[in-house]
DNA sequence: TTCTATGCAAAATGTTTGCAATCAC
DNA sequence: GTGATTGCAAACATTTTGCATAGAA
């Protein structure tokens, strides 16, 4: 699957009539290699490791290329920091997170996906998308409150 | 009942051994007076006509003691601005915003907040709270799209 | 050669904080 | 008086942008 991440990413960039540099490329590929949320700053930071030449602005810029091609989806978690995720040939989900250890479980529940669009409907509402983030104590954050 | 939420600034004040000063008051009361959602900056602003030696610093610092009185509540939609909502009286609800117009709906659905308990504890998760924003196109801005 | 991409540093944004002066109780 | 409160400006953190240089097609 990520075989072709990359190639969907050239399409994007031939669409545009963007090239394909040393930069865009080292970026995409530490994108690819990184699971996980990850900031604009901690992938900058990976992608420096080995090409410290990179800057901060690239990567901010690429990130937002990776966004509109499709690759990378951003995630607000409402701390004021854009994370990051894989968005290629992942289906959508929601957050569960955990407030003291920060764990994330990605979750997605059909019935409240169909109450959203329903709910929408209901109030005159074309729905395009949603932001769902549930934040609790994981299992073991509990556990040690104890 | 918007006839006691100063009352209650006032226990919170007393609680916490602060004072009530000019400016907080002025604060509070264009707080009670401004219905929606606002940004720090959009209170700001009208705090200071009328009142327009109140620097911003004081607004965002009574805005947060709002906050934890219980009186007001800020709602993240995504777009890396704070913005504020009456919590005085109001129960729990969610959004539904237009992403053309910026027209917000306060939607409560019985069955998601269900659901979403559910999902939690099935990952072993203790539900603190949660954060839902359904964006999509209100009537009026779907019949404008043809 | 032409237009895009880069790195850097400066700017922009929204919010917080240090500090000396001021005010509430 | 004593400690909380204020306004201001500077500090912050994250992200964006202007610009001159370098690079891709």
């Amino acid at each position: 699957m990520s075989k072709n991440a990359e190639g969907v990413f050239l399409e994007y960039l031939d669409a545009n009539a963007l090239s394909m540099t040393p930069q865009r490329k080292r970026i995409v590929e530490t994108f690819l290699e990184t699971e996980h949320h990850f900031s604009a700053e901690q992938l900058g930071q990976l992608v420096k490791q080995g090409a410290p030449d990179i800057g901060q602005a690239t990567v901010y810029r690429t990130l937002k290329l990776l966004v509109e091609s499709g690759l990378a989806a951003s995630v607000d978690f409402g701390d004021g920091i854009t994370l990051y995720e894989h968005a290629y040939g992942h289906a959508h989900h929601d957050h569960l997170v955990c407030m003291k250890c920060g764990v994330k479980v990605e979750i997605y529940d059909a019935s409240i996906e169909a109450r959203q669009e329903e709910v929408a409907i209901a109030h005159g509402y074309t729905l395009t998308r949603h932001h769902m983030c549930l934040f609790g104590l994981c299992a073991a954050c509990q556990a040690k409150e104890k």
